[in-house]
DNA sequence: ACATTAATTGTGT
DNA sequence: ACACAATTAATGT
């Protein structure tokens, strides 16, 4: 774990905050597809993202879910950051997509670590910073791109994520995402797959 | 190997 | 958005 640690925050943290966090974190390895935690629950850690991905995602009222970013190696959320003091419950959710490791810091365990370590200060507003860019990034497509763009913008963010060229999943589950309907998507898949862009098979799209 | 069924994808209105 | 057709995968006999 210590390894790990370093090789990813190694140069961010001090010696110090390196021994702390792996006297009270705990290394916790995700299987693929394993859902973190759910909308309106507790949060219980702070997680260090050590490899993997994980997707994390809104949904309202009726159930409809919406994707918003996702977390790779080096990443932590500050959603839960926020909810850090108080007893605020989430509202995201996080679902593995690949297979991942990270380090689980419990809340309560690193009170007093803004005022101890200056590195970890800054960590938490730059990792702050750049989760709020993403956001507003995916908030722009949503209202000034069109679905098609959106569409090819989550084929790619995805390609890279799982560093596959061949995605398995099906329209329906793309359509939840991106908050759509399936038919919409087929019909703008199908346009991707004429231009040349794409192939579809059932199941699976394979990027060209 | 064949039939049946369920799930996924394609298309017209 | 809806309805239905077409295709593919999964399962039982």
């Amino acid at each position: 774990m210590i390894l790990e640690l370093k090789r990813l925050f190694g140069n961010i943290f001090e010696e110090a905050l390196i021994q702390e966090i792996t006297r009270v974190g705990t290394l916790k390895e995700i299987p693929e597809n394993f859902m973190m935690i759910d909308i309106g629950e507790r949060i219980k850690g702070v997680p260090l993202m050590i490899s993997g991905a994980i997707k994390i995602s809104r949904e309202n009222e009726k159930g409809e879910e919406l994707l918003l970013y996702y977390l790779e190696e080096g990443d932590s959320c500050t959603l839960t950051f926020a909810s850090e003091m108080g007893t605020t419950k989430s509202k995201i959710r996080a679902v593995s997509e690949l297979p991942s490791k990270l380090i689980m810091i419990p809340i309560n365990q690193m009170e007093n670590w803004e005022g101890k370590y200056p590195s970890w200060r800054k960590f938490l507003f730059r990792s702050y910073q750049i989760r709020m860019d993403e956001m507003v990034e995916t908030l722009d497509s949503i209202a000034f791109d069109g679905l098609e763009k959106r569409l090819l913008d989550y084929i790619t963010e995805k390609k890279r994520v799982n560093g596959k060229n061949e995605l398995q999943i099906t329209h329906q589950n793309i359509a939840q995402e991106l908050h759509s309907s399936r038919v919409v998507i087929s019909r703008l898949l199908k346009k991707l797959e004429q231009t040349g862009k794409i192939e579809l098979k059932r199941n699976k799209i394979v990027i060209t």
